[in-house]
DNA sequence: ATGTTGCGCATTGTCAACAATACCTTGTAG
DNA sequence: CTACAAGGTATTGTTGACAATGCGCAACAT
């Protein structure tokens, strides 16, 4: 799948930047637990590599706020509260809500057809298999992603997929909390699309906000009743 | 002034992280130059430290895109564009227009006067000196840093404060672009303020919108008229 | 004069050893 | 039996040395 994980020798990039990229992926998938500690001898055996390259990697990953450091006892896997998570969904909606709003303006024609072939997979994926969690899957994000892209400013791509997303999964791997909104979801992405397709910027926006708004709602009626 | 500046052995926190926090001010006040090369040996004999912590700090700040690396020739100061400012700004008003809004609603009654301080002496300090270029100065950002906080939202607090406000800060120590937009300014920052004092959530997040996109505006006049 | 090729040097990338701190185990006292 | 203390062990923080890559200068050929 990917060949970074068996040989890393081979690459012009830094070791400590695969490095960091490889451990960056398997925190976000949940290989790694949020909490679990982050042995420098560990990880340098597991790769083959020194620790001096474990070392930089482990800072750039501290950075991203993906991981935390207690001075001379190393570092850990970051841990995201519920009420953190939901700072994350508060931001996410003005962010998004702007990106839906320069996409509609800015997409080209082949990005909105590329949307819209999205939309459509995910829905018949989402009728054969009903029971799949929608909301849960990567599906979901790639909507996002394309309509983060389609923004066509650098910074805003940057905050959003390389900042954001990466903690919101490493949050969701961490809480088991949601269940799928269901067709919701889809209704929502369709009324977006719609507004993209026809360069509606301000529809655009308006219903990306409310879309990001219901997920965010629905996870606080989550931790209502967990409690 | 910065002690961590004179010995930076006697800390909690590792030498890296303070390595970084002190290169990071010295890029942001503009005393490395962007595309200036930053010497690993140079550095470390500088700060009587050897490589390592030095590597460490540098690929932090990598990830926080102050730096740049290029593979086997090692790390320069991020250089940044007009256009890439440009959208810097476009971002920051979303952002910003929400910090807005969560202050107007969240911000405690100490936080609102303290507020209210900060714009006073801005007022007083302007009116004394007419031609100090008020835009410029670090006291604009206080205002806003203030409002950034009074949002009660780390997630939002982190990305304006310490993400895009620095990178700002070194586009501008690299573009001598702005003019002072004078009392405009101030103007702006009393609908605001007012707004805030209030409690009014809409309306402070409509004139910060506003004050943020005459910002821009204004920069992207400069630049038509460099051309 | 200009473009190119090769060598030498400087800088980066990596590693293994040393020093310092924290954690865990074990023993002892209350 | 629990609480606390002390020592040993393991892990981190730092350092200096080695290997590899890139850069610049000089000499040569066209």
């Amino acid at each position: 799948m990917n060949k970074n994980t068996n040989s890393l020798a081979a690459e012009n990039r830094e070791r400590s930047e695969v490095l960091a990229s490889i451990l960056c992926e398997e925190i976000i998938k949940g290989q790694l637990k949020p909490g679990e500690k982050l042995s420098e001898t560990a990880i340098a055996s597991r790769f083959s590599v020194s620790r001096g390259p474990v070392r930089e990697a482990l800072r750039r990953l501290s950075e991203r706020d993906l991981v935390v450091f207690s001075p001379n006892a190393g570092a850990r896997v970051m841990s995201t509260s519920l009420t953190d998570m939901l700072n994350f969904l508060e931001i996410r909606e003005s962010l998004e809500a702007s990106a839906a709003k320069f996409a509609a303006e800015r997409m080209t024609k082949e990005e909105r057809l590329h949307l819209h072939d999205l939309y459509e997979n995910h829905n018949s994926m989402f009728s054969r298999a009903k029971q799949h969690s929608y909301f849960k899957s990567p599906e979901d994000f790639d909507f996002h992603y394309a309509i983060a892209k389609g923004a066509k400013n650098p910074v805003l791509f940057k905050i959003l997929c390389e900042d954001l997303y990466p903690r919101l999964l490493l949050c969701r791997s961490q809480h088991q909390y949601i269940k799928g909104r269901g067709t919701k979801v889809l209704k929502e992405h369709q009324l977006i699309l719609q507004a993209i397709e026809k360069g509606d910027v301000e529809l655009a926006e308006i219903f990306m906000k409310r879309h990001l708004r219901s997920a965010r709602d629905s996870l606080k009626a989550s931790i209502d009743t967990l409690k």
